[in-house]
DNA sequence: ACCTGAACACCGTTCAAGT
DNA sequence: ACCTGAACACCGTTCAAGT
């Protein structure tokens, strides 16, 4: 048995465990919580070793946005494409796909889509790439497709899937951040609001 | 002239004076970026004083939180009152009011609105009081009027309420925190939201 | 491409002592 | 009901020196 190459101390991939590590340490205990001291030590490297790959911690912060784009993209990207089923059906999905995600992931949710880093997620991704990630071009290809079928107005389907998108982003927005009265009535309030959404587009 | 009981040091209403200043830099520069070294450097008191009024940081934010939310509802409570026009006219009023505040004070309406304090919140008010604060409750009053006018379906107002304040402030988070492409084309995503929002909830 | 260790400026908070 | 001043633990970040 041959040993790998001895590398100097005990990291190769320093850089990707750091990011992975900050996001599931974010994911638990929340972005303003996590302090790169503790996310060191975790990995068993020097404080200083984060230097040698990001620039500051906000640097990797915006990498962590990047993997969670990423992520995302692959649950949504899917459901919009699956032909199988109706527009309806697949519309009434990727809402509950979308709020399900906010539930169980709060804190990167609110690291994706809140105000963390507004500036550089505009210097960074141009808006285009960050829509594409989030899923909003595979809602606008959605609401396309249900124009082409009728079921709802010839409109800008931009303006469309803007509307569509605020409005369940406030409701896990609301949610998650605990501005919503009854939350046990939730299942009700998505069921209507998706109801209401399916209507108003006619 | 007769000088006023000269209280020892130079002054007598710290705590609405804290509260007022805390708000006032937080509306500017954002809650992340204030400081109590700061906020008591710019009144002129020792930075200490202001455990006198408030036990940590966190309360005084707290406190900013309550006023935050009374300015609120003086702003919004008279448009919904408002009995010279119709409920359509005031349901687009509303909304215009809410998005306009957001636009023009996203650090308050992030505090205000965000996740800040979930669990204080709680806690403190209960949901009650701050929904009134908010105009929830204004909004279910005029989503029930609508309904007495036949303009909009017999539905639990509350539910109603809720998916409309949600689209709102949807869109509202996603324009103050960047993430909506073409913001200049906010008036026409806005209209047509409301117009979505009317025709659904028939 | 990492490490150790010391240092810096900046936090919120506490405390002891005054007036 | 304030003040001064020192101190504490905790940050992100930098630097000098190693391997």
């Amino acid at each position: 048995m041959k040993e790998k190459k001895t590398s100097p101390y005990h990291h190769g991939n320093l850089k990707e465990e750091l990011l992975q590590t900050a996001l599931e340490m974010i994911d638990k205990e929340g972005l303003d919580t996590i302090t790169l001291r503790e996310l060191t030590q975790r990995l068993g490297t020097s404080r200083t070793a984060v230097y040698r790959h990001f620039a500051s911690k906000e640097a990797l912060i915006l990498g962590v946005i990047e993997k969670g784009y990423e992520h995302l993209n692959l649950l949504f990207t899917p459901i919009f494409q699956d032909r199988t089923h109706s527009v309806a059906v697949r519309f009434e999905a990727m809402g509950r796909a979308y709020l399900d995600f906010a539930i169980e992931h709060p804190n990167l949710y609110r690291l994706l889509f809140g105000e963390n880093f507004r500036q550089e997620r505009e210097e960074i991704c141009d808006y285009k790439d960050e829509n594409q990630a989030t899923g909003l071009y595979a809602l606008i290809g959605l609401l396309t497709e249900a124009q082409e079928e009728g079921i709802i107005a010839q409109v800008n389907p931009m303006v469309q899937a803007a509307m569509v998108w605020a409005s369940i982003h406030g409701l896990a927005s609301l949610l998650i951040d605990g501005h919503l009265i009854m939350s046990d009535n939730m299942e009700a309030i998505y069921e209507y609001s998706i109801g209401v959404l399916l209507k108003g587009l006619q």
